[in-house]
DNA sequence: TTTGTATATTGCAATATTACGATAAAAATC
DNA sequence: GATTTTTATCGTAATATTGCAATATACAAA
């Protein structure tokens, strides 16, 4: 089918999960990293730093900005990027409280 | 084509990658819920716990031990299937370091 | 040895994703 | 206004993912 099931899962699973999916691509990653290169944010540039051609680039930023990972404001003919915190904050919240569960377990 | 070009990423942002990759579908994120929910390792039982068929479950669980984000040992003939701690604290500490970064970031 | 239980594999259909060339849109610059 | 620069969208091909029925496998118990 390739149709993914959401709702027979929690809104919270669905969250995370579209987050995770977002993020799980080594081109999103390395956008991701290339915003955080700089102490501003990025305004241009973003396609010269990947080895994809310019649409390519334009939809994994469609699909970043699509899962609030990051935002993108007008500037001139240029677009200035940067990484929403608050969704990099709900990921860490996330698997912390599962690595907390996890050391009171024991694996066999 | 529908293949990513994982070559042209370095090592870490391909792992990264292949981590959030498998966390991202609400089944897999529920499997991880299911499996810290208890205070051992779950065996057996995993089909029962999610709305989905069973050879659909067997392929998410195996997509989590690619990931290395699972482990599973034959128990008789049932499989008991625990967390790989190590894959989630490697989620942790690459996100809390973008995180890190991005405090001393203005946004525009 | 047969039966039941739990999980894996195979094969397939439906849909999603990835990637890119061609083209469009929007703004700056000449 | 024409040109350049930057990003988005459209269309399309190749491949991947999701989900399940059917079947296989492996072990336990009767």
């Amino acid at each position: 089918m390739g149709a993914t099931k959401t709702e027979h899962f929690t809104d919270k699973q669905n969250e995370i999960a579209l987050l995770t999916k977002a993020l799980g691509h080594p081109a999103r990653i390395a956008i991701v990293e290339y915003l955080i290169s700089a102490n501003n944010c990025i305004c241009g540039d973003i396609v010269n730093e990947l080895p994809l051609a310019q649409p390519t680039v334009s939809q994994h930023l469609k699909e970043l900005k699509n899962a609030d990972l990051i935002k993108g404001t007008i500037e001139g003919n240029a677009i200035c990027y940067c990484i929403n915190e608050k969704s990099i904050e709900k990921i860490i919240d996330y698997f912390l409280k599962i690595a907390t569960k996890l050391k009171n377990k024991q694996c066999c």
